[in-house]
RNA sequence: GCGCACAUGAUCUAGUGGUUAUGAUACGAGGUUCCCAACCUCGUUACCCGAGUUCGAGUCUCGGUGUGCGCACCA
């Protein structure tokens, strides 16, 4: 993609503005600086956690979802069972002749049904065997088969006795792995979800476009469980008259209201067109510009196999269209890959309409008899037995499935004739899941809300931040550092600073509209001026970053204003 | 990972082997100023790292690191 010259310096200007302000800079610059890896700096770091606490405070506001916090080290059975030590491993092989890598299943795609599946060695024997010419020199001579693994590997422990584990490449994994406590809080009743702010790895090959594409970043995750049989209870009426851009899997794109395009089957489950629309909700309350918002649908080769439908939130910035949200309809594939590797009950119970009658009428083993006769086959005998009809005699010779064959006697059998009232089901709960790429939303509020105006010399930035997201509040500056100004300026900063929820900044270097300007570069919603009057009466003027305009108030008023949740 | 380009104060930048390394902005101290980057004086800060060539390297060579772009990759 090639950017126009103009905003390709106007990307310049920005990040230049991001550094020295001390938003957004290079980790460990000191020590020459580290790739895909960002610092947020004094001002940044308030930037980020007043937006996760936008986040936060959106989604608990639902009464149904949790907060957690899991480890960020994760053992490697987890990430297996989940799926990522296969699906995050890329198998590489090396062109001897030019030195192109590429992936040895790709290589091998003419070759095999699935080659994406295949295990190393099985790999290396079929690369071996097929000699495929490589795509850049068309030579047919490739370095062994080596895995590459995204995520970061380390090990638990020290020594030989340590585990293998992994720096986690999300965070969904723990919603998973501490289903069972959640499901325990709330009272077994579905649905319900949680959610968790942190921070997740992956070790890219190459990361590009500043923040976009990170080793290290901040995300944020719900998992939402549902009942699949049970009809999603969502009003989306709130958002009828509501368009929004959607790119659909198939065909052209088209604004329509989230709740119709659901009725025309293009969202495909109320609960993802639920999400999506709180997603939008979300988003507008951050600050994105809701011109650069637009939904896109996966479509089906670019899906995880398992996920049955999928948006992305994409915000429109300096880089193009960038993915930000995900909305995934992951049915039960994350709670089933945890409940078999584990052998956990990882489901949900659902009561029947009407309680079920079955009559049980066969056979079992008599423990006390069989179990000494067949000792350690006594459980396949069992499951054999109970597998038998009514009509069945003794003795008998079963075979078992390891092809031993065993005569059982009528002593070590009891017959079983009783009806059973079943009230419900155990289920596996389907999940969908909003993941929130944190720092490339943030980067897009930045991008979103600088501002330029004048040109050359006479160039003026102002960033048109949300008041919820701003990193600062307000700055409070004396007119002039004397005759008391700068002192009781400084009392208002104090006092300030010491009101719940609200930092301000003192600022009281050089002229009135320097530091007006300094302000406006960094997203400082209010400017709260103290002048000669000001010690008359106890009152501030109150500047308007977007509009400049002054208000005269007192302190206690601006206190008030700014304390206002 | 491959290829091309680039790397000088906080930011942007001048500098074709030879004095004490430009300039602007920013920042700090003081002055001035009754509200939007004004002005005056003074001040602080830089050649990405490491080897090499050379009497001498910011400048040339090699390697590393970082940044941008293209290819590949991107749960």
């Amino acid at each position: 993609m090639v950017e126009p010259q103009a905003s390709v310096e106007r990307l310049e200007r920005l990040t230049g503005m991001l550094r020295r302000r001390g938003i957004i800079l290079p980790a460990f610059e000191i020590h020459g600086g580290a790739k895909g890896l960002y610092d947020f700096g004094p001002v940044g770091g308030r930037l980020r956690s007043k937006v996760q606490s936008v986040w936060r405070d959106h989604w608990l506001s639902q009464g149904d979802v949790v907060e957690i916090s899991c480890p960020t080290v994760t053992p490697f059975a987890v990430l297996e069972a989940s799926g990522h030590v296969a699906e995050f491993s890329d198998f590489m092989t090396v062109c001897t002749a030019c030195d192109e890598a590429s992936r040895a299943d790709t290589l091998l795609e003419a070759h095999h049904a699935n080659p994406d599946a295949l295990s190393l060695s099985d790999l290396q024997a079929l690369l071996d065997d097929v000699q495929p010419p490589c795509p850049a020199c068309g030579e047919a001579s490739w370095s062994p088969v080596a895995a590459e693994n995204l995520m970061f590997d380390t090990v638990i422990g020290a020594g030989s006795s340590g585990r293998a584990a992994f720096l986690r490449p999300e965070t969904a994994q723990g919603m998973f792995t501490t289903y069972p406590a959640i499901y325990r809080h709330f009272r077994e009743r579905l649905p319900f979800g949680a959610m968790q702010l942190g921070r997740g790895y992956r070790n890219e090959i190459s990361p590009r476009q500043g923040m976009i594409r990170l080793r290290e970043f901040n995300m944020a995750e719900l998992e939402y469980f549902i009942d699949p049989e049970t009809e999603a209870p969502h009003d989306l009426s709130p958002w009828a008259s509501t368009e929004v851009q959607l790119v659909p899997a198939e065909g052209d794109a088209f604004a329509a209201s989230i709740p119709t395009a659901l009725a025309q089957g293009v969202i495909l489950h109320p609960t993802v067109a639920w999400f999506m629309a709180r997603t939008h909700d979300l988003m507008l309350a951050l600050g994105v510009d809701a011109e650069k918002l637009r939904f896109r649908q996966h479509a089906r080769d670019e899906m995880a196999h398992y996920a049955l439908d999928c948006w992305d939130v994409e915000l429109h910035g300096s880089y193009g269209w960038i993915e930000c949200v995900g909305i995934a309809h992951r049915g039960c594939y994350d709670l089933e890959a945890h409940e078999k590797a584990t052998g956990q009950r990882l489901r949900a119970w659902r009561n029947y309409p009407e309680p079920k009658v079955v009559e049980i009428n066969g056979w079992t083993i008599d423990g006390a008899k069989a179990g000494p006769a067949f000792r350690a086959l006594a459980g396949q005998v069992k499951s054999k037995v109970e597998a038998l009809g009514p009509e069945a005699s003794f003795p008998l010779t079963v075979v078992l499935d390891g092809g031993e064959e065993v005569l059982v006697e009528e002593e070590h059998v009891k017959r079983v004739q009783r009806t059973e009232t079943v009230a419900g089901e155990w289920f596996i709960p389907h999940v969908v899941e909003p993941a929130f790429g944190i720092d490339r939303i943030i980067w897009h509020l930045l991008d979103h809300a600088y501002e330029e105006s004048g040109s050359g010399e006479e160039m003026y930035v102002r960033m048109r931040l949300h008041p919820d997201v701003a990193p600062v509040d307000a700055a409070v500056l004396p007119l002039f550092e004397k005759e008391g100004m700068d002192t009781m300026a400084s009392e208002v900063h104090r006092r300030l600073c010491g009101t719940r929820g609200v930092l301000a900044s003192y600022d009281g270097s050089g002229s009135i509209g320097r530091r007006y300007a300094r302000a406006d570069e960094i997203g400082v919603p209010c400017c709260l001026t103290v002048d000669h009057t000001s010690l008359e009466d106890g009152t501030v003027t109150w500047r308007d970053r977007d509009t400049g305009e002054q208000t005269r108030m007192s302190v206690d008023d601006a206190v008030r204003r700014l304390a206002a949740p």
